[in-house]
RNA sequence: GCACCGGUGGCGAAGUGGCUAACGCGCAGGUCUGCAAAACCUGUAUACGCGGGUUCGAUCCCCGCCCGGUGCUCCA
């Protein structure tokens, strides 16, 4: 199944092929560690994970390199403020930024190429554009790229510029450049601040050199697919596109992928509208990080998603579905054999999965013939029509749903239980949900013996002290089923 | 202001120029159960923003309008 993915580059959706024939090579704009990342970022960082494991199911090789932006402005007036060097400050959130990866499960990239790591490779990359007559250094020993001798500027965000006004909106500081538009290699050391000494001066490096110089890097001079999030596309993107292709004179990345913001209760997340989470805020509010995972991932790419609670009490229940239907596989006996209406069912749903995802990874396309899957599956097992060999055919089919969307198997204990040290260690446990820490006090082995107490209890027809278990766990976030064949028991 | 995107049942969200417009969640009733839970069945449902146009036929194409959002500046 190839994917069909929309190009911001060519306005379509183009078919994703590797160009030397045998593996996709792919960069990724990853964060900027100055602080915790908010579900935003991780929004562009899942539906980067769905394209990346689509293409793996579908046997694609992949050379995916995401950076790591350590050294920007932000970082030094943090690190500034909190009186300690940039390689002191950052490394806590980049730490932290793999901990939320892992919570939501989002596959590492092959490569992950540091900004200051790179500053070598960023330099040669100005020399050469000056030596190309493309950029030029300013009187307070800044680099600038010079728009001018880049004519295609702006065929990624469809931009014209040649009408724009030069001046009409010069920043003060900025007043040594040739044209407004010009935009920093290079910035020049100011006193204080972190700086390298290097042949073009002592200074630090603009924002967008650095993904040029270590996409050309460890990808060539081109390579097949660029992503991030929408808001990339101007200027950081056209601008690496400029720097790139004005040094190569090749294209630089065939095929552009942006993923579109979320919104919070409709509007854009921001500190200041006080509707911003981090990861870690709704692990403290107890929400599962499948939950999360699965909320972000099944509105599509290139759609807005309007991120509420609401939404995540529905992601987490259609996990509780999936989840409950795929023990009941498992856990289950059936008698030998393969009823073909079953068969035909689950060959129907695959092909559809995966028609979905392969049509510009349309996730909440795919989702339903799975969900359809599970109606009729559950039908014929109440119906006693449900056999042995369907069993396997369905498990294949959620193997193959999990293999992208990666929440039935259910590793959400230990995201929360890193949240509430976290939570304890920051001293931040005054914003945990009280029902977390309800959920969090009892072991499973109190648990199996509150089960069983309670088992024997039924037995002797005391259903007065049954239920009063029952209660006690319910209260706790554990909800007791009796199954015909046991007792099953599961935190919520 | 300029540009782009969206407005589908109670909520979220697919999709299509013509068959009963997916799927998920929620709610109600039923089956099962000591009672629940899970599962299934039924209902919720007269759901395609408004007004024109093209067409044999439009939710889907075109025009206008209204509403919401985003970008044009640091931002995933």
């Amino acid at each position: 199944m190839p994917l069909r993915l929309f190009n911001t580059l060519t306005g379509q959706l183009d078919t994703l092929v590797p160009m030397d024939g045998a593996t996709l090579r792919m960069y990724a704009c990853g964060p900027t560690v100055y602080d915790y990342g908010h579900i935003g970022n991780f929004r562009t960082f899942l539906q980067i994970d769905v394209l990346r494991r689509f293409l793996e199911l579908t046997g694609m090789r992949i050379h995916h390199v995401m950076n790591i932006t350590d050294v920007d402005d932000k970082i030094i007036r943090n690190a500034a403020e909190a009186g300690i060097p940039i390689s002191e400050y950052t490394p806590r959130y980049v730490e932290a930024f793999f901990e939320d990866m892992d919570a939501l499960r989002i596959e590492r990239p092959e490569q992950i190429a540091r900004a200051t790591g790179h500053i070598p490779r960023m330099v040669e990359l100005v020399q050469k554009l000056a030596a190309a007559g493309a950029a030029y250094r300013a009187e307070d020993g800044s680099w600038y790229f010079r728009l001018s001798a880049f004519p295609a500027y702006g065929k990624l965000s469809k931009k014209d510029l040649s009408g724009m006004e030069d001046g009409a909106r010069v920043d003060v500081d900025e007043y040594e450049k040739d044209s407004a538009r010009d935009f920093a290699l290079w910035k020049a050391a100011k006193p204080g601040e972190t700086a390298w000494d290097t042949p073009i001066g002592r200074g630090r490096p603009g924002w967008h050199i650095e993904c040029s110089a270590m996409a050309m890097e460890y990808l060539g001079e081109s390579f097949d697919l660029h992503a991030g999030g929408e808001d990339l596309m101007f200027p950081h993107h056209e601008n690496e596109i400029a720097q790139s292709e004005s040094v190569t004179h090749k294209q630089f990345a065939r095929h552009w992928m942006h993923v579109r913001f979320l919104l919070v209760d409709g509007r854009k997340m921001s500190k200041s509208e006080g509707n911003f989470y981090t990861l870690r805020d709704l692990l403290l509010k107890g929400y599962k990080a499948s939950a999360i995972r699965l909320a972000l991932i099944s509105v599509p790419y290139r759609h807005q998603l309007n991120f509420t609670f609401d939404g995540l009490m529905e992601a987490t229940n259609a996990i509780e579905r999936l989840r409950t239907f795929h023990q009941r596989l498992v856990k289950g006996a059936f008698a030998a054999g393969e009823s073909p209406q079953i068969q035909e069912a689950a060959q129907r749903a695959q092909a559809d999965y995966l028609a979905a995802l392969g049509n510009d990874l349309n996730t909440a396309e795919a989702r339903a013939p799975i969900f359809e899957l599970i109606r009729s599956a559950n039908t014929a097992i109440d119906q006693g029509e449900f056999l042995a060999g369907d069993r396997d055919a369905i498990l294949a089919v959620l193997a193959s749903f999990d293999a992208v969307f990666d929440v039935i198997e259910d590793h959400d204990a230990e995201p929360t239980r890193k949240a509430l040290a976290w939570a304890e260690q920051a001293g931040r446990m005054a914003e945990v949900a009280p029902e977390l820490v309800a959920r969090q006090s009892l072991s499973d082995e109190a648990i199996d013996a509150l089960v069983a107490e309670r088992t024997l209890a039924k037995k002797q027809r005391n259903f007065a002290r049954a239920d009063q278990i029952r209660n006690e766990l319910a209260e706790k976030g554990i909800v007791i089923e009796d199954a015909k064949d046991g007792v099953r028991w599961k935190r919520k």
